[in-house]
DNA sequence: GTCTATAGTCGGATAGAC
DNA sequence: GTCTATCCGACTATAGAC
């Protein structure tokens, strides 16, 4: 039995938190409106009155929920872009330099994008947000795919001894980040289609390899 | 004013038909729980009870829409894969005639799956459904992606004189369908980065040439 | 801040006339 | 096969006690 004094909350979490994460999960799962706000707060351990009480409505958790997603995804991102960033601020890169930079970042956004269970439920509340781009389109857009995508980019433009601005770098970069996405946003025709049931730590490395190795063959022959 | 014996509907296809295209749609844009039967009966000029009544339910109707989908994608591809399975069939083939087919291969799904307005619908459709497979993911994998997909691995093993069971080759041919694919699956991010609005027949081609660039990069030199 | 109870709406499916 | 009318369950949001 609880003292008195004691927060209703079944963990340390505020129930506000609580209704993120369970949003993170039964969004991504679930989609908008196959999402019920009863199973959000079955989900949170929290009344069905705390989520107008909290966020307004629905969508406002919803959009709450794509804050959060940023935010996280910021702080795992963090590192890396600023490295690059900084990098691309002083002039052009040698291209030893920019290459290395690039196997960073290709690695890293495989082991977010595909390897992290973190990014299991986000992926497909990204992904959905993709297929009918409402508000909180905006908010990931340009909270952190731009940066990503940016960063790409402007590493290849590098390497490449090409304008910024050339089409056929963002072209580029986008194509190579596909090679990444596939296995996040097809992940269950990938997987069947290689007799797996999951991508394993060690598959994960086999992976990274490839697109180091195909980033590479791009990087060296691409005119 | 139509004569007694005429048949009720609005243009000459069965409702049953109109019902399917309709679902196309509007399943595609709002996902399963986003499209209500009214809506779906509205935009087939259709009777709200014509669904359990040709389909059983909504759910019947949706598995309905995916067969369809697997059966006009099986006519778009059905030259292309019937030549790469073909060639396959009769041993190795000489490198040049594979890149051939290789070139091909990649430039018609460009084609069909970033050009073609009808895959607008449908993409959308399959992307939700490998969210949270269910009854629909079977008949869409089984009748249409696995095909690609062996397709596309055939020939890549062909090229790199490799066993077509070696993971290697089923992991590349995956990296190389994701250049294609993420103009399809992230297309609402790729427009924004480039800058475009849609993707014009000019620039369908540029990514026709992107990609035939990659694979022949990644072909010449994979090991 | 959290709860119960309920209002008001909209969902899918059905019955039965035509 | 197609229609209208309707049932009934599930939904989101609110009111008001605590």
């Amino acid at each position: 039995m609880r003292a008195r004094s004691d927060p209703p909350q079944v963990s340390g979490e505020t129930t506000r938190q609580r209704l993120i994460d369970a949003a993170l999960q039964v969004f991504g799962e679930f989609g908008f409106e196959g999402a019920s706000t009863r199973m959000l707060a079955d989900k949170a351990d929290a009344n069905l009155a705390a989520i107008p009480y909290h966020f307004g409505s629905k969508e406002g958790l919803y959009c709450a929920a794509a804050q959060y997603i940023v935010d996280r995804m910021a702080q795992h991102t963090a590192p890396l872009l600023e490295q690059i960033e900084h990098a691309l601020r002083n002039g052009p890169l040698p291209r030893n330099q920019a290459l290395e930079l690039m196997h960073n970042y290709t690695d890293t956004l495989v082991a977010i994008l595909v390897g992290s269970s973190e990014a299991d439920g986000w992926a497909a509340f990204i992904m959905r947000e993709q297929l009918q781009p409402g508000a909180a389109f905006d908010v990931l857009y340009e909270g952190m795919m731009r940066r990503v995508g940016d960063a790409g980019a402007g590493l290849l433009a590098s390497i490449l001894k090409r304008s910024r601005s050339d089409p056929s770098i963002n072209l580029r970069a986008i194509a190579i980040l596909g090679q990444i996405l596939v296995f996040r946003n097809c992940r269950q025709t990938a997987l069947r289609s290689l007799g797996w049931k999951e991508f394993s730590v060690e598959r994960l490395e086999q992976i990274q390899s490839l697109i180091r190795e195909h980033v590479d063959l791009i990087l060296a022959g691409a005119v």
